[in-house]
DNA sequence: CAGGTTTTAGACAGACCTGTCTGATATGGT
DNA sequence: ACCATATCAGACAGGTCTGTCTAAAACCTG
């Protein structure tokens, strides 16, 4: 039974676990292997035998589940919520509690993105999160009874974009409250008076 | 030999030119100086002769040169229109030119930021940057006939963020006309019924 | 044309980075 | 106890990167 989980504590479990502090904190290029390998106490040989694809599989397998906890994240907060406006919103209160976290350095994601090459593993990754990011405000705005659902979705996806910039720029989690805001004033149109824009 | 098309510029130009190109579309730690150098068809002692402070000194010339060069198309946008509403919404329709551009590859800005360590010349230069964009959406809205000016202020900084990351990740100019439509909708709120939301 | 400035080509050092390989050593299931 | 799996330590090769240096050539400008 080689099938089963591995033990917690094992060398890639240790490599993936500094792999995302790392990565995430200082940049993918910035950050080499032996600082990943010091960090999680692991030899150089353990990584190629858990990682046979080297650096570029441990990078994928970084931003594989920063999307995966993100997205559970996100989705935890939406599911405690049953009004199809409340819904959404809770996705910015989400965005809040992430931008207050101390080492809270922007979306992944983008950053990666900023330093990656047209086809690499990086913006595999970055496409992959950005089709989730538009299917789930296509998701929940297609609850709405509005007219422009679609509308909706993306100026929800660029106030999500924003406040999620602003802060990392800013250093301000203040971004979150701001982009809520808008998002109310947007829903409230939609599903207020039935006179469109 | 292949001097046909070499002078010009001086070896501070061409190297600036190659930097800006480079450095913008594949991001600076991925391009090496020698690739700069080839691009500018630059001997490498030339780059030191011009760029004491070396690479350094060369991104940081690079990002100052970006800065310039957007806060001039900006306010050239905004000198274009009088009323205070409209000289906002020019902002907005400049960045839509600029997503418009076949090289358009994000704010060079927060793509630095992404792969830059916490005291290096690109951190400073993205805080230089921000400084300007509060600021100048700062003016902007104090000359507006509103009662939360700063507040207003900030919601278009997100809006502005949220357009650039929106064009950049998914490809798209229309985030342009998205945020603007948004800024229009707060702007209409803010000038319009005395009643603050 | 004389002399300081600018540019060129390329070798070189030193640092870092990824990935390979070897061989010893735990670990865990049966 | 046996044996495959997993991990360790470290040397090593090959690549890239920044920055220095030399020595010659081109460019201005007075």
């Amino acid at each position: 039974m080689t099938a089963t989980v591995k033990k917690a504590g094992s060398a890639r479990e240790r490599l993936l676990a500094a792999s995302d502090e790392l990565f995430y904190s200082e940049g993918i290029h910035t950050v080499g292997i032996d600082r990943v390998l010091e960090k999680a106490n692991v030899a150089k040989g353990s990584l190629y035998y858990n990682f046979a694809g080297g650096k570029d599989e441990l990078v994928e397998t970084y931003l594989a589940n920063r999307h995966g906890v993100w997205k559970d994240t996100v989705e935890r907060g939406i599911s405690a919520q049953a009004d199809p406006v409340r819904r959404i919103l809770a996705v910015f209160d989400t965005l809040g509690e992430l931008f207050s976290r101390p080492d809270f350095r922007g979306c992944a994601f983008m950053n990666a993105a900023a330093e990656a090459r047209p086809d690499s593993v990086e913006m595999l990754a970055a496409e992959r999160f950005r089709s989730w990011i538009h299917e789930l405000f296509g998701e929940l705005t297609s609850a709405l009874d509005t007219r422009e659902p679609d509308r909706l979705a993306l100026q929800l996806v660029v106030l999500y974009d924003g406040a999620t910039t602003t802060a990392q720029m800013d250093h301000t989690a203040a971004a979150a409250a701001v982009s809520r805001e808008m998002a109310e004033l947007l829903l409230s149109r939609a599903s207020g008076p039935a006179a469109g824009g």
